[in-house]
DNA sequence: CCTACCGATCGGTAGG
DNA sequence: CCTACCGATCGGTAGG
């Protein structure tokens, strides 16, 4: 009984480091994240905070699983109801920029942020980020091979280059926002993406509508 | 003439140490530079380096001011001889995605990273990067809006959300190319940019074709 | 999960 | 531009 409450009360203390890690290292990055703060954030030890991961590495990996995870539960499970193809992606669109405009973490989107930060930095978070990263982008291009499939994108639809459109205008909505100060700028990019899933000629693209 | 000599040699290292600094904050980023490593990339002392700047806030000013330099070289000087308007966004997107596509830093494009690096950090070095980011932003809306003037541009074009767009687009270079592994992510970006510049309906725009 | 500690490195300074 | 040094903080460990 000691010991299974023991486990809990571990494992939800594990949750409240994960979550306040994600809070930091959404604004000064994985790699600026330090235990030291952390701890002191959390008004716990050092050695409190870094007994449950082991190391600074496992740390850094588990709280990107955990904004990952995040991702997922606020961006894929509100579209996932919807019909697969073109009414699943204009979900997945509405979902991803209202998580985008919130923002979920201080830091804003948290894996459009540590894209930056590791693209060029080799080593196990980079190689964890790109699996996720990989994983979602296979996702929109299934969606959008699915819509090609339905008639309801043009059969020359590039999947992956559509994919990766999607995701640049989508990744630049908290630099948006926060530089130069545009309140708009999720609204916006989700007009944007979901011309892009459109057919109507550039004339009707929001981006040269006021 | 000894002085002279000093101060020219003096404004000799200074550029070298500016220069190995944007390099190695291209990767690890203008927060994540250090001055011991930077001095024992540069074969000096830490004093020898610090010295030429006062403190590592200056020095990060400094090198951020030196990466805005090169954008300016190697972005807008190819462009600024083409005629204002639509000619000279289409050299500009060239230029821009050549850029984008050597690298210039092993890093990726410099300012792209900063960006989601300091979007939520405040202090000095955010405000000079908003003045440098918005004075780019500003050139593309008066270029575009130039060409909307000559017809070569819809009327109904929203400069500023074009201009948005574009940025958005040109910043996923690198993660797009580093990350999931795409050589071609420079040319790709460079086709949607132009189709954006363009009139065609997006069934011809480059997202959409193969 | 804590205190107490380790060697390494941080930004920065004194003095030359 | 260097050596030699400062206090603070880094990630991590020992022992409980």
């Amino acid at each position: 009984m000691a010991g299974r409450r023991s486990v809990a009360v571990a494992l939800d203390t594990r949750r409240r480091i994960l979550s306040v890690a994600a809070d930091m290292a959404s604004v000064e990055g994985l790699e600026g994240l330090t235990v030291g703060r952390l701890a002191t954030a959390l008004e716990m030890s050092k050695a409190g905070v870094i007994g449950h991961f082991g190391s600074k590495l496992e740390l850094q990996l588990a709280t990107l699983d955990h904004a990952a995870e995040v991702f997922r539960t606020e961006v894929w499970s509100p579209a996932a109801p919807q019909q697969e193809g073109l009414p699943r992606l204009v979900a997945i669109c509405g979902a991803w920029m209202e998580y985008a405009g919130r923002p979920a973490f201080p830091g804003g989107c948290f894996l459009a942020a540590a894209s930056f930060e590791f693209d060029s930095r080799p080593g196990p978070v980079r190689d964890a980020l790109i699996t996720y990263l990989r994983r979602w982008h296979g996702t929109l291009v299934r969606e959008i091979s699915v819509a090609v499939s339905a008639g309801d994108l043009p059969e020359t639809t590039n999947a992956e280059r559509l994919a990766s459109a999607l995701e640049a205008v989508a990744a630049r909505v908290t630099p948006t926002r926060e530089l130069y100060g545009d309140p708009h700028a999720a609204a916006h990019a989700e007009e944007l993406m979901l011309a892009m899933l459109g057919r109507q000629g550039l004339g009707d693209v929001p981006v040269l509508v006021p």
